[in-house]
Formats: structure tokens, C-alpha cells, sequence
RNA sequence: GCCCCCAUAGUCUAGUGGCCUAGGACGUCACCCUUUCAAGGUGAAGAUCGCGGGUUCGAAUCCCGCUGGGGGUACCA
């Protein structure tokens, strides 16, 4: 069985090329539900060894995320640690990485190579032509001494630093969310990968396993997509003589269609998004980590603490999980429903003042009159996003007409319009003497007057909800006419009776 | 092409040899509630457990093959 003993030490390391986007929510996730669990570390380390593709403020937009999604980390760029600093662009200035590719080049396991990226692209052409499809490269100064290496390369020479890689045998490693079942890949279906760019920077490869070793990482889970080149990683801690981490791959996120992965190019998924679309960070805690896992036949809404609680690596899933937008969505509103109206209200407020509903900062009259409008909406709201086209007549003028709502709108099935302006007028003059304007008064009036007029209630009303919001779907009548108060109430339905004539 | 991983309804998933006439959720549909829409309640449709062989008294569960899907194949991570 594969269950954890002694101590635990985990990390996110995500590469500051873009935004994070939920695949990698995911990976942090499960590294710090894993350690959580276990009483263990989880540790932040910013991977920024590719040059090109660096972006200036990724690594930021990457610790706000996970801070919102509710990930915090034991040691990391921001609040340091024992095995600083977290960041490799650092590490690297403090030359932690040539040091230990030195040691690679002494011992005779690794080896300077002056081989080109345009040769190494001719190369690799050049094999394809001739109907080889699988290119694996071995640079011919793997056989040179090291007094050669550094003779071509005090010349001036350009060169990279790769691994010396075994020509034959095999490698194999267990992964712990496959079971017991062990991965064996064949030597000679690998290559001399690069440890060290010319540049000098090091590559993921190997930057992350010297991190890995020196900050004393126990377990790597990683996304699935890694587990072609873990056997280049279980061979190089060989050649350092040092123990390998114990392995487990996340399986991947499969794009709605199903077409292979999450991309950020092609899907909605950037977590910075997910706020202003109105998403609860908890839901998306919660549904995130049940993209792979599972509690058991039946539980799925769990707090962030029921699920540190539960947690285990034996019940991640082996396949893939599609993205599911409608499921998250539903989650989401399962957890807007548990919100207070307080809470409630102060989660609405910044989209309605983005709409221009309310001011930004709200007065105090503002927020008391969210307070008061959102019972109205939270059943119905999926995306908080949603609120202020739910509310906003609660805001503006509504009116029948060309720069308002289609008066056509007022009148219910098996009436004209002459019927439906008679009843708005009625609904006036009932409402018009209601003196303590309360819900419950104003449904006893409008109830009353349905009886006398022997109209069902459903047209009158229908009519009403419309001329005091202009539309036909809108949150509960009486409620509604309430919040509104008496003046607009009773100017509305005389506008829109004024509409039909 | 080559290497690796995976495979239960449209989707996510429970299931680790008999409790499965396969459980739950999303989505879909119907009904109830009801002033609309939701929420809530009840119910329905939807899976020959990818296919074919084995092993076994007995397989969704174990083995093999096939097919399908995914991942990898960079001086990117």
C-alpha cells in the first residue's frame, strides 16, 4: 500500500509565462490539500528560467490567485523560509544550479556540447527525411574528455550542458496515483537533454530537481503531462546519488469539447477572471477539487476544512476530467445560497457599482438598500455577476416606449390593451390606499381587488410586475412593489396605463 | 511515426470478484409548490460498465489483444 509516513514537503511551481489559469489552481490544490492533510509543508516556488516568454507581472497575478482560491503557503518569494530564495532567476544569480551542473560535468555524467539550435534543426529534419520519425540526440562530445570540453569552450564557443544519458537498459518509477503499477520507459527511447542553456539559465529539467533536493521536496504531484520526461528526472537524481521524490501525476483537465487540455489561448479559464464573473472563490475551491478527486458515491459540497480533512492521493483519478462550466456554475450558486444577506450584499456590491448602479464607494443609503433588494435575488443568482441586471430597475426609470420596455409586454394572454390599462388603473387605486406599505398589505389589497374584479390573479398581476419592471420575469411581486416603495409603484402603473391609452 | 497514460450515461464520478435488476451529481424533460423566474420537492429518460477473447461457480471489477481518447516527443514549462 502506498500509505504516507514521516514528514512531508510539497511545492507549487508554477513558470511566470501568463496568467494562472485553473489547471495549475488545480496542481497548487492538490499539493496543498496533500499537505494540509498530512501536517506537512507547502512551499511557492516561482520557476523563471525561460527568458522569452517571461511576463513582468505574472508571478504576481500567480500569488493573488491562489491567495483568493484560499491556498496559502508555508515558505515562498513572498514570506521567505529556510531554503530561500524562492525564486530561480535568484537562485541562479547565486550560481546554485552551475555549481551543481560542475559536479555533473566532473563525474563524467554530463557534457558540454557545442552543437547549435540551427544544426540541431537540420539534424533533426535530416533524420525525418529519411524516414526516421523519432530523433534522439547524442552529441558527439559526450565522448570527449572534460580538458576537451573546456579547450572548445575557452575558444569561445557557444554551448549548452547536457545530460549524459545511459544508451541502453531501462528506467522505471512508481507513480502514486497509478497504483502500485510502475512506468518503465526504455533507454534508447531517450535523448541528451539540455541541463543548461547558452545562456547559461537552466532548464526546468534540471533547475527544479536541484530545487527539489535542496528544499527537501517529499512528494512531486504534477500534472500528467510530465510523466514522459520523469524518467530523465529519476535518472538524474541518480547521477547526483540522491533520492528521488516520490512521484504523482495529476490527471489533466480536458477542455469542454473534450479536444485535449485547457489551453489559456482557447478557454475562458484565467483565475483573475473568475471573480469578475461573479464566482465565489469557495465554489471554485470546492468544485476544483473534485476535478480528479473524489470523497465517495454521493458527498460533493464540502468546506475547504472537510476537504483537508478527507483528502487522499489513493482517490485521485488516473483520467481525465473535462471542464464542466455548468457544474461549477451550479456550484456557485449553491454557495451564494448559503451566503447571509449581509455577506450577500457586500459580494453584489462591487458589481453594482461597476454597472453604475451605485456609487463606488456606495453611501451608507446604498448599502442599506442593497440590504434591503437582495433577499430578493440571492435564489435566484448563479453568478453574482447577474445582480445588477436583476436589480437595476430598482435604480433607473422604467418606462413603456421607444427608450423603455415594449408596452406590447403589458398585456397578458386573452386580453387588449384597453382591459390591461383598466386593470393597472384598478391596481392604482388599490394599492393608492394602502397605507402602511408593507408586502403582506399590499398582497391582501391586490388579492382583494382580483376577488372584486373577478380577474385571476395572474394576468393583474403580471401586468403590475411589468409596469413596475419592465419585464416579465422578475423576483416576487408584492416583495418587490414594497422595496420599491409607494411613489414609483404608483407612478409606474400610471405611466404604463397612460401607454395603452 | 515513436514512447507513455487512460477508458462506467452528453458531462463529472461511486464501484477494487458475489451487497450492482450499476449508486450520486451536472445537464435535459415532466409533475408538485406558485403571481413570473428561481429555489425546494417528486419523478423520468439516459450506461449491452469501449470492443473481442480469456481466468473464475461467478467480472464493471483480474489477464491478454484491439479500438478509441489523452499526454509527450524543444537551448518551453
Amino acid at each position: 500500500m502506498t500509505a504516507i509516513t514521516g514528514p512531508v514537503r510539497v511545492r507549487f511551481a508554477p513558470s511566470p509565462t501568463g496568467y494562472l489559469h485553473i489547471g495549475g489552481v488545480r496542481t497548487a490544490l492538490f499539493n496543498w490539500l496533500f499537505a494540509r492533510h498530512y501536517g506537512g509543508q507547502f512551499i511557492l516556488r516561482i520557476e523563471d528560467t525561460d527568458e522569452k516568454r517571461l511576463v513582468a507581472d505574472a508571478a504576481d497575478d500567480i500569488s493573488a490567485s491562489l491567495r483568493w482560491v484560499g491556498i496559502n503557503w508555508d515558505e515562498g518569494p513572498d514570506v521567505g523560509g529556510p531554503h530561500g530564495p524562492y525564486v530561480q532567476s535568484q537562485r541562479q544569480e547565486l550560481g546554485l544550479y552551475q555549481q551543481h551542473s560542475d559536479q555533473l560535468l566532473e563525474a563524467g555524467l554530463a557534457y558540454m556540447s557545442f552543437t547549435t539550435e540551427e544544426e540541431l534543426a537540420e539534424m533533426r529534419t535530416a533524420t525525418e527525411a529519411r524516414g526516421i520519425k523519432s530523433f534522439r540526440f547524442r552529441g558527439p562530445e559526450r565522448d570527449w574528455s572534460l580538458a576537451q570540453q573546456r579547450e572548445t569552450a575557452a575558444s569561445g564557443k557557444p554551448y549548452t550542458i547536457r545530460l549524459k544519458m545511459p544508451l541502453e537498459g531501462e528506467t522505471r518509477f512508481n507513480d502514486l496515483v497509478r497504483g502500485g503499477s510502475e512506468i518503465v520507459v526504455q533507454h534508447d527511447q531517450l535523448q541528451d537533454i539540455v541541463l543548461i542553456k547558452k545562456t547559461g539559465m537552466p532548464v526546468y529539467h534540471f533547475a527544479h530537481l536541484v530545487d527539489d533536493h535542496l528544499m527537501g521536496i517529499t512528494h512531486v504531484l504534477r500534472a500528467e503531462e510530465w510523466v514522459p520526461s520523469t524518467p530523465y528526472h529519476v535518472l538524474l537524481y541518480h547521477a547526483f546519488g540522491w533520492q528521488a521524490p516520490v512521484f504523482a501525476h495529476l490527471p489533466v483537465i480536458l477542455r469542454q469539447d473534450g479536444k485535449g487540455k485547457l489551453s489559456k489561448r482557447k478557454d475562458d479559464v484565467a483565475t483573475n477572471r473568475f471573480w469578475e464573473r461573479g464566482y465565489l472563490p469557495e465554489a471554485l475551491f470546492n468544485y476544483l477539487a473534485l476535478q480528479g478527486w473524489s470523497y465517495d458515491d454521493k458527498t460533493e459540497i464540502m468546506s475547504s476544512s472537510e476537504i483537508v480533512e478527507r483528502f487522499s492521493i489513493e482517490r485521485v483519478q488516473a483520467s481525465g476530467a473535462r471542464w464542466n462550466p455548468d457544474k461549477l456554475r451550479d456550484m456557485n450558486g449553491i454557495y451564494i445560497r448559503k451566503l447571509s444577506m449581509e455577506a450577500l450584499a457586500q459580494q453584489v456590491q462591487p458589481f453594482m457599482s461597476a454597472a453604475g448602479l451605485i456609487g463606488n464607494p456606495p453611501s451608507a443609503a446604498e448599502q442599506g438598500y442593497l440590504l434591503r433588494l437582495v433577499p430578493l435575488v440571492h435564489e435566484r443568482l448563479e453568478e453574482l455577476s447577474q445582480a445588477p441586471e436583476l436589480l437595476d430597475f430598482f435604480f433607473q426609470d422604467v418606462r413603456p416606449g421607444p427608450d423603455g420596455y415594449d408596452p406590447a409586454l403589458l398585456i397578458p394572454k386573452k386580453h387588449d390593451a384597453t382591459q390591461t390599462a383598466n386593470l393597472l388603473r384598478a391596481a392604482h387605486g388599490a394599492l393608492n390606499i394602502v397605507e402602511d406599505w408593507q408586502a403582506a398589505n399590499l398582497e391582501a389589497a391586490m388579492r382583494d381587488l382580483s376577488e372584486r374584479l373577478q380577474a385571476k390573479p395572474s394576468p393583474l398581476f403580471g401586468a403590475v410586475r411589468v409596469a413596475v419592471s419592465g419585464r416579465s420575469v422578475a423576483p416576487p411581486l408584492f416583495d418587490m412593489l414594497a422595496a420599491l416603495g409607494r411613489e414609483r409603484t404608483l407612478s409606474r402603473l400610471s405611466l404604463a396605463a397612460g401607454a395603452l391609452g
